[in-house]
Formats: C-alpha cells, sequence, structure tokens
RNA sequence: GCUGAAGUGGCGGAAUCGGCAGACGCACAGGACUUAAAAUCCUGCGGGGGCAACUUCGUGCGGGUUCAAGUCCCGCCUUCAGCACCA
C-alpha cells in the first residue's frame, strides 16, 4: 500500500522546491523555444487580503502556464502588486499609519497566500507600483505625454465637499459626502489631461488586430463610441456663436429650439442680453448639485430653463430658434451644446413637451409624431422621405444627409467629423497616495518638467495626508517640499501637487515586467520585443472597458515614439466570472462572507482547492462560493494518488485503453487551449472512472495521468511522479500528444426516430456511408413493423448521431 | 436609463455546426465491508402516471421558423457587472 495522500506535507516541500532550484525563473531568450506571456491582472493589495475568487483566475492562468511549459515554450508568468489607491489611504488614516506601512502589511499578507496556492510564477520579476524605483518609470513615461503635447492642464468638474475637499465618486451618496455627510457640489477646477480622445480613432480601428472575447470587444467599442455625422456652426442673433454635432442632419429643418449646457461659456457672456437671469441662474446652481450620473440619466424628468431674449440663427434657412440651458448637456461632452428636433429624437420631445411652449415641425414622413418622436433607429434604411425641408422635400433621408451636408460645407459652416462618447482621461488627484506628478511650476518659465536625473520625485513623509477643504492635495501644505528652484531658470518655484490615480502604475505594468531591474530605462526595446505583445491577458470583467483602454493607449502612444515595439499590447484579452460569497452576494467583509484561502488549503490542501475552482463551473460565469465539492476533489486526488497501488510495469498504453487515452489527451488539451477548465477536469475523472473498471495501470498510462493533471495539482502530481521513480521531479516532463486515429472508434450508436420519435438505438460501423446507414436503418425491423404501410417522405442522417425517418 | 453578460434536476454544472437534454460531480436513498462508526466500493437518482414493458411533461415566460430548438428569429420577465475620481 501506498502511504497516505499527505497534502500538507508535500504541497509546502514543492514550493520551497521550485523556489530553490528557481525553477519558474524565465530567461528572455531560450534557444529552440517559443516565448509565451501569459499576464494575470496584478491584485491591489486591500486589507481584505486575497479571497477565493483571486485564486480562480490565478490558478486558472497557472494551469495554462504550466501546460505550455511542458509543450515545449518559454513561458512568462509574472506576478505583482498595483499598491497605489484609496482604499490603502483610507486604511491608513483610519489606523494612524502610513500607506507604506498599509500596502507593505497587505503585500506581505497576499505573498503568503499566493505562495501557498503553488503558483509558477516567476517572482524574481514581482513588481509594485508604489515602489521609487517603479514610479520613477511612470513618471518619466508621463514626461513624455507631456513633452508631446498630450498631458495638459484643463479645467474640469469635480465633486466638492466644503469641509472635505474633493472627493472621488464612490465617496459621494446621494450627493452627501460619505465622511461627514455635508451636501456637495460639482465644481469646475484645473486638472491634468491625458489627451486620450487624440487615440479613439485607432484605439477603435485597431480592435481589429486582436483577438479578444468578442463582448470585450464590443465593450471596448461601445465605450469609445464612435459615431460619424456634422459638426455645424450657430451663430446666436444677440451675439457669439457655438457649434453642435449631429449625426442626423437630415432633420435639421425641423429644429425649434437649440441647448446649451448649463456651464457652456456662452452663457456667461450672454448674461447681458438675458432677460430672465436669475432665473438661469438659480438652474445652473441646481445643475451644479447634480451628478454627471444623475444628469445623464435617461428615465428622470427632462429639466431646462429658456434663456429669454436669446435666439439661435438657423443656418439652412436663417430660422429663429429659442435657446435653452439643460442639464442633460454636459460642458465636458462634444461641443457642449445640441440642436433640438422634438419630433425627431425622444428626448427632445419629452423635453418640449415638459417645458411647454415649443413648436413641433416633422420633417420625415412615416409616422405619427404626436405621441411619440419617429426616430433614426425606425425610419433609416426605410426609403423614407424628408417634408417640410425646403429643397431637400421629397428626397431619401439618405440622399438628404449626403445633399444637406455638402451645401453646409460649401457655406462655410460645417464639417464632416467623427464623434466619439469617449472622454480625454483626468489624470489628477488630490491625494497623497499616488505618483507625484513630476511637474515644478515656474513663475518666469511656465510648467517645467522634472529633469530626468531628479526622478524619482518621491513623497515626502508627513503627518498628514487627509484630504483638505480648499480642495488642494495634502501635499500642498508640505511647504519645504512643494519650494523648490525652477530647473530652467534656478528662481523660486513650486512643485506640483496633484498625484497620478491609480490606473497610472497598472497602464503599463506589463512592460516592467519584461526587464523589471533596468534603472536606466523604463524597459529595454529589445527585451519588449522578446515579449510583447502579451499572448493571453486576463483579467475581471470590471477592467473591460476603463483600464484595458488606458493600457492600450499608453501602449500605442508609447509605439508612436518608439518605446514600444508592437502598437497593441494584449493579442487576446479573457475575463473570469467572479466568485460570489456562498450567499450570492459579492464577498466583502461587512457581510462576513470572505473566504480565505487559506483555510481551504489547511483543511483539504491547495491542489483540491485549484481543482474544485477550475471545476466547479465555466470560468466566464459567476458562481456561488461552495465548499461541498472541494471534499470531492480531495477525493479525486486521492483515488488518482492511491493509483500506485495497481500500477504495473509497462511503458505503453494498453490497445483496450487507447480510446479513453487518447481521448483524455485530446479533451484535456483542447478544453485548457479553449478556457474550459471544468470539462478538462471532468474528462480526468472519467478516465480515472475507466482505470477504475480495468483494475490496474501501467507506467506510462500513470506518466500521462500526472501529466494531464499535473497543471491543475502540481503538488500531489510531483510527488507521485518522484514516488514511483519516474523521474526526481516534472521538471522535463513533455505534455502527451493524442493520435487522431485513434479517437476513431469502431462502431458508435446511432439513434433511430420515426417523425422524430426514437424507436430504437442501434450500433453501426463508423466507416458507413450515409446511403449505408440509411438502407440499414430502413431495414431494421421495427422499423420495418412500423412503417409498414406508410409512405417514407424523407431521411434524415446525421453522421455519429441518428437517423430520422419520415413517413406518412 | 445606457452598455455588456447570464437564466437547464434538490444543488454546481455538461451539451463544436440546430441532431438522443442532464456528461462530470455534490446531496440523497439502498446495498457490500465492519461488533459499530468513519473511510472505501457497488447500485439507483428530472417531474407526473404505470407492477412492468412503457407513456407523458420538461432547459425563465409568450410566440415563430424547422423533419428536429437549451441552441436560430420576434416580444417580454428576472438576476449580475460597468457607467469615466474605487482599482
Amino acid at each position: 500500500m501506498a502511504k497516505e495522500y499527505n497534502f500538507s506535507e508535500i504541497e509546502p516541500k514543492w514550493q520551497k522546491q521550485w523556489e530553490k532550484e528557481h525553477r519558474f525563473e524565465v530567461a528572455d531568450k531560450v534557444e529552440g523555444k517559443e516565448n509565451a506571456y501569459i499576464l494575470i491582472e496584478f491584485p491591489y493589495p486591500s486589507g481584505k487580503g486575497l479571497h477565493t475568487g483571486h485564486v480562480r483566475s490565478y490558478s486558472a492562468m497557472d494551469a495554462v502556464a504550466r501546460k505550455k511549459r511542458m509543450q515545449g515554450y518559454n513561458v512568462l508568468f509574472p506576478m505583482g502588486c498595483d499598491a497605489f489607491g484609496l482604499e490603502a489611504e483610507r486604511t491608513a488614516i483610519k489606523e494612524h499609519k502610513m500607506p507604506q506601512e498599509i500596502v507593505a502589511r497587505n503585500i506581505a499578507t497576499f505573498k503568503e497566500q499566493l505562495k501557498m496556492v503553488g503558483l509558477s510564477v516567476d517572482w524574481s520579476r514581482e513588481v509594485n507600483t508604489s515602489d521609487p524605483k517603479y514610479y520613477k518609470w511612470t513618471q518619466w513615461l508621463f514626461l513624455q505625454f507631456f513633452k508631446h503635447g498630450l498631458a495638459e492642464k484643463r479645467e474640469a468638474v469635480v465633486n466638492f465637499c466644503p469641509n472635505c475637499g474633493v472627493l472621488a465618486n464612490e465617496e459621494v451618496e446621494n450627493g452627501l459626502c460619505c465622511q461627514c455627510g455635508s451636501e456637495t457640489i460639482q465644481k469646475p477646477k484645473k486638472q491634468w489631461i491625458l489627451k486620450m480622445t487624440e487615440y479613439a480613432d485607432r484605439l477603435d480601428q485597431d480592435l481589429a488586430m486582436t483577438k479578444y472575447m468578442d463582448h470585450i470587444k464590443t465593450s471596448q467599442k461601445n465605450w469609445i463610441g464612435a459615431s460619424s455625422g456634422v459638426e455645424v456652426d450657430f451663430t446666436i442673433k444677440q451675439g457669439g456663436k457655438f457649434s453642435i454635432f449631429t449625426t442626423c442632419i437630415e432633420t435639421i429643418f425641423g429644429i425649434t429650439f437649440m441647448v446649451l449646457a448649463p456651464e457652456h461659456a456662452l452663457v456667461q457672456q450672454l448674461k447681458p442680453y438675458i432677460t430672465n437671469w436669475k432665473e438661469v441662474e438659480a438652474y445652473i446652481k441646481k445643475t451644479q448639485k447634480k451628478s454627471e450620473f444623475d444628469r445623464l440619466e435617461m428615465n428622470k424628468e427632462k429639466t431646462g430653463c429658456i434663456l429669454q431674449g436669446i435666439t439661435a440663427i438657423n443656418p439652412v434657412n436663417q430660422k429663429e430658434v429659442p435657446v435653452y440651458i439643460g442639464d442633460f448637456v454636459l460642458a465636458s461632452y462634444g461641443t457642449g451644446a445640441v440642436m433640438a428636433v422634438p419630433t425627431h429624437d425622444q428626448r427632445d420631445f419629452e423635453f418640449a413637451k415638459n417645458l411647454g411652449g415649443i413648436q413641433f415641425i416633422q420633417v420625415i414622413n412615416g409616422k405619427d409624431v404626436s405621441e411619440h418622436a419617429f426616430e433614426k433607429q425606425d425610419y433609416l434604411g426605410k426609403h423614407c422621405t424628408l417634408c417640410n425641408s425646403g429643397i431637400y422635400d421629397g428626397m431619401t433621408v439618405e440622399e438628404a444627409k449626403e445633399a444637406i451636408t455638402d451645401a453646409l460645407i460649401q457655406q462655410g459652416v460645417a464639417r464632416r467629423t467623427k464623434n466619439f462618447k469617449m472622454r480625454d482621461w483626468v489624470f489628477s488627484r488630490q491625494r497623497y497616495w499616488g505618483e507625484p506628478i513630476p511637474i515644478i511650476h515656474c513663475p518666469h518659465c511656465g510648467m517645467v518638467p522634472v529633469p530626468e536625473d531628479e526622478l524619482p520625485v518621491t513623497l515626502p513623509k508627513v503627518e498628514s495626508y487627509d484630504t483638505t477643504k480648499d480642495g488642494e492635495s495634502p501635499l500642498s501644505l508640505i511647504t519645504d517640499w512643494v519650494h523648490v528652484p525652477c530647473p530652467k531658470c534656478g528662481k523660486p518655484a513650486k512643485r506640483e501637487t496633484d498625484t497620478m490615480p491609480g490606473w497610472a502604475g497598472s497602464s503599463w505594468y506589463f512592460m516592467r515586467y519584461c526587464d523589471p531591474h533596468n534603472d536606466k530605462e523604463f524597459a529595454n526595446f529589445e527585451k519588449l520585443k522578446d515579449w510583447l505583445p502579451v499572448g493571453l491577458y486576463n483579467g475581471g470583467n470590471e477592467h473591460t472597458t476603463r483600464h484595458l483602454l488606458y493600457a492600450r493607449f499608453w501602449n500605442k502612444f508609447f509605439y508612436d515614439i518608439g518605446l514600444s515595439p508592437v502598437s497593441e499590447p494584449f493579442m487576446e484579452r479573457i475575463s473570469q466570472g467572479m466568485i460570489l460569497g456562498s450567499n450570492g452576494v459579492k464577498m466583502s467583509k461587512s457581510l462576513g462572507n470572505v473566504v480565505d484561502p487559506r483555510d481551504v488549503i489547511k483543511e483539504y490542501g491547495a491542489d483540491a482547492l485549484r481543482i474544485w475552482e477550475s471545476f466547479m463551473g465555466d470560468y466566464f460565469d459567476t458562481v456561488n462560493w461552495n465548499d461541498d465539492g472541494v471534499k470531492a476533489c480531495y477525493k479525486f486526488l486521492s483515488r488518482v494518488w492511491n493509483l500506485q497501488d495497481i500500477l504495473i510495469d509497462g511503458d505503453t498504453i494498453r490497445p483496450d485503453m487507447e480510446y479513453a487515452f487518447h481521448y483524455a489527451i485530446y479533451k484535456v488539451t483542447n478544453d485548457i487551449d479553449h478556457i474550459k477548465f471544468n470539462t478538462a477536469i471532468a474528462a480526468m475523472m472519467s478516465l480515472l472512472n475507466e482505470i477504475g473498471k480495468k483494475g490496474s495501470i501501467t507506467h506510462k498510462e500513470y506518466k500521462i495521468l500526472l501529466t494531464l493533471l499535473n497543471p491543475f495539482a502540481p503538488h500531489m502530481t510531483e510527488e507521485v511522479w518522484t514516488l514511483c521513480g519516474f523521474g526526481t521531479s516534472m521538471k522535463d516532463a513533455v505534455w502527451p500528444t493524442f493520435d487522431e486515429k485513434k479517437l476513431v472508434k469502431e462502431e458508435i450508436e446511432y439513434a433511430i426516430q420515426i417523425n422524430n420519435k426514437i424507436i430504437t438505438r442501434v450500433n453501426y460501423s463508423t466507416k458507413l456511408s450515409t446511403k449505408e446507414l440509411e438502407e440499414k436503418a430502413l431495414a431494421e425491423e421495427k422499423v420495418k413493423s412500423l412503417t409498414q404501410g406508410k409512405q417514407i417522405v424523407k431521411v434524415i442522417v446525421i453522421p455519429k448521431r441518428l437517423i430520422n425517418i419520415i413517413a406518412k
């Protein structure tokens, strides 16, 4: 009898062994091997530590990495920590500690947990975004944006609390500050902006080069939100001009009013001409209290305020129309103004009905517009024609679109443009725990970048780093840090005190992994060429829009200035489903439903946990945690372990086991490639059942099973491997291949149906043709008796599955 | 509201192209072993009806296409995620 399967002894032993022999440390180039870069989003080291949800994706990608290595690839599978951000700062404030301490503590916990799982991570490449050696390069990269004119300071809107200053969206609940309960307002403030919109078109187009999962591509496309249309200039009769963007220029004769964002600069300029200023001012004040989310909510009541005394002139027919302000128009989005056609846009329709006194002019035939607008999704492509549109009457919508655009361009008041929903990236935070933005403000020289040899600009150690009342960064209070000589002219100047958002460090970490210890460059170009693009990038669904877009944007810019060898950094992108608590809600400390992997590992072992998390459901689906299955997976592993007792000599697969083994190899290989870990495990369980029936296993067969299982249960398989004398470790184990010929069965069971009802099941040779199958089926006794006296109308033969006979 | 995803036995889930719904596992029930229990092994296991052979219903709901629908089309319902200062 083999000794008992004792995971608590085996697992730490192999983890130490791997570390000792640097098993998973990878060279940039290995003769005769192809490189493969498998990336999993690094964790944000919150105080909660890792939960079983992290283990799901880490062990899954670990399985992919381990299999690839056995298939002969040189695999980079790195890990690190995304350590800057609000949560660490808030925890630190609460506990009266420095964020540095909190982060160090959390990272220690994370690493302990990760190591217990037995991941094949190359720890020599670990990165930490809050390490000055790392953020030196985040700052350097920011300066590249600055030097190329892609970073600038510009007015943006922030959440502002009179007591606590600038707040994150997360810190505002129902318009109230979550710390002191005061009412917050939306306040304009100068912020650093990265001009991501300049890359919008390419970020959209180049998705075609990637192999992201369809829904991820769609999310990216929708987030970027490209739409082609026309930008048209409107003149205000009382003086001034503004532009609007529209995708429905064909409705321009239907304009009966215009709407400006309440913050639109023009509103203040027109003040002398506005006769109801008090009302207008009150509306602007009210808007300031609303968050962007509330303002854009579609089913809310549409509100607005007319600018009395102001009219805009429609360039197409010189008609004067009233001008309103409305909170659903955002100054920061598009041109900050819209044309309104209540007959052909439902939002305009509701606005007009709600405010009253607005004219409705239908300009496209085809549907009554007294109850509901006749919108583009209903009239486009349906040969609808124009009316009430002067010389364009009778043209189809599609013809009119072009004709009106051309005419307006001719007049010099319009341009064909592409508009994007995507906005520029507000890149500064008035917080302590982030990378200081490496800029010095000099009264003589303006904004001067910190010279490269002075990077990193490190965070000063301070007493207090809480938000400030005036809304400035806590760093602004540290006068001896703020005051520096200007690097250009040497006269007194001041440091920028804003820091970068948490997203900054994670926008390029995948590049740093390629060359993590370089103190001369952010990463060596040749090394980036060795590894990029990332072959497979896995992360949470919550990052499919923003983080993914930010990282693609950074890389694309770096590509343009010769820092990155690829224009798209990630070839394939997948997102795992979440693991919820056993009660079906997100794991959170406050709900007490967080499952610490350490507890499960202590009871059943890391291998059993890894198997269970792979087996518990489709990798992309959300599942509720339950530990019933861990025990079953432990049992499965024990059964594989106990095969040692029925091990027999033989370096071949026995003929009657060939189908079972080749099918398992095919299934597991294919399923791992297609991220179907649950069915891969099921296939191995089935194979084990077959072996159980057989009652013995040869050396060769056992080696195959252990190799297939190794990506999921690396500790146990390696232990058995050495116990059986197959080698001193699985370091040189090679992934098995299957033989297509062995997957073909001699005979296959066919279901025979008459009029869709199964009559009988018969085994037929797989060599038979469709015609022969049809003949055989019709010759079956049961078929003959049941079709007697009936006419056979049709016979449908589905190879390897069924034969359906239609008889009347 | 907008965008993306999901809904299949008591439970987790499986089902390349539309082709025998429920693989694999959990739980449960019965049996073997045992003084007994645990462990292990074997058998059964969607609902209704029937002693049985068998029959009928069944993949969130309502329609449709098809010889054939969990899968395709149209219309709903429910749940989850994201919505730009949480990362």
